[in-house]
DNA sequence: TTGCGATTGTTAATCATTCTCAATATAAGG
DNA sequence: CCTTATATTGAGAATGATTAACAATCGCAA
């Protein structure tokens, strides 16, 4: 059994929720790739593929994959959600071409230290941190200017 | 004439668009408070002061006072956007306190010299940058511990 | 003052998300 | 293998925020 399905019955059992066909079949939509998704793609990836889940289901199923740790609330892609899962993937950040969407994740722990030092400033406990770039890319960039 | 007047002034004249009586009463109100908000209470705030501004006139300005440099989006709030203006503000960043909703504001240039860094590796010009950490104040986690 | 384009408020439309509800599936206990 | 109580599902209706349409008004330049 996969990690992460290991991970979400677990979490189902506590509380008592059961481990349904459909969540299996989302959560392995969910962890075939690594990039970003939100709920209307992960449902035409999942209608694509012969199933036939309704998107309420997903809807449903976002804050149970969210308060178990399995998926996070990413960056914001024109104003609606989208999310990332958080198995093989360490903590990073992004940075956001604003032509052509292009998203770079990257990973520093220096500024996670210095965050550390800031929170214990003002008292705060973090728990999680985000931190967003929007610029242009190199690409876009070279075809603007030429 | 105030300073953020001016520059709207600036910016409106520049694409041939005009500085109204509405556009001066947000503008007010939104240069009234230093804090984060969003359209709703901005409505609601302009309302109790007797205006009868309509709201889809706000939705209208918010593109054109972005675009301008007179505010930017800032953290969202339970999923619904919310904004900051930018005047007698340096760019800073929020710690939330996701128990009171409490937000903390700082600044720390050391993390913009390393921001600027990892752009230059990833070939990337940045124009803006968010930083958000969630975590737990120092009276909550107080009350929570008992 | 006139005229043209920008702006406004109202109202209707749209879109993502959430809710309702009847039908079905699940897990646990016999 | 049955039974039962509860959780889950899909379909479609409802919601709520945001946007669009439109006719009436306003602001600016000539």
């Amino acid at each position: 059994m996969k990690e992460w399905e290991e991970q979400f019955r677990a979490f189902l059992r506590g509380r008592g929720l059961t481990f349904t066909p459909e969540r299996r079949a989302v959560l392995e939509e969910i962890f075939a790739e690594h990039g970003h998704f939100d709920v209307e793609t992960l449902h035409d990836r999942l209608r694509s593929r012969g199933s036939r889940i309704s998107i309420a289901t997903i809807y449903r199923l976002i804050p149970l994959l969210t308060e178990s740790g399995m998926i996070r609330p990413a960056t914001l892609r024109d104003g609606h959600p989208t999310y990332e899962h958080l198995f093989g993937h360490r903590p990073h950040h992004h940075l956001t071409c604003v032509r052509c969407g292009k998203v770079v994740e990257f990973r520093q722990e220096e500024i996670e230290k210095i965050l550390d030092k800031i929170c214990g400033r003002h008292g705060f406990s973090p728990f999680d941190y985000r931190l967003g770039v929007r610029g242009v890319c190199a690409a876009c960039r070279k075809e603007e200017t030429g």
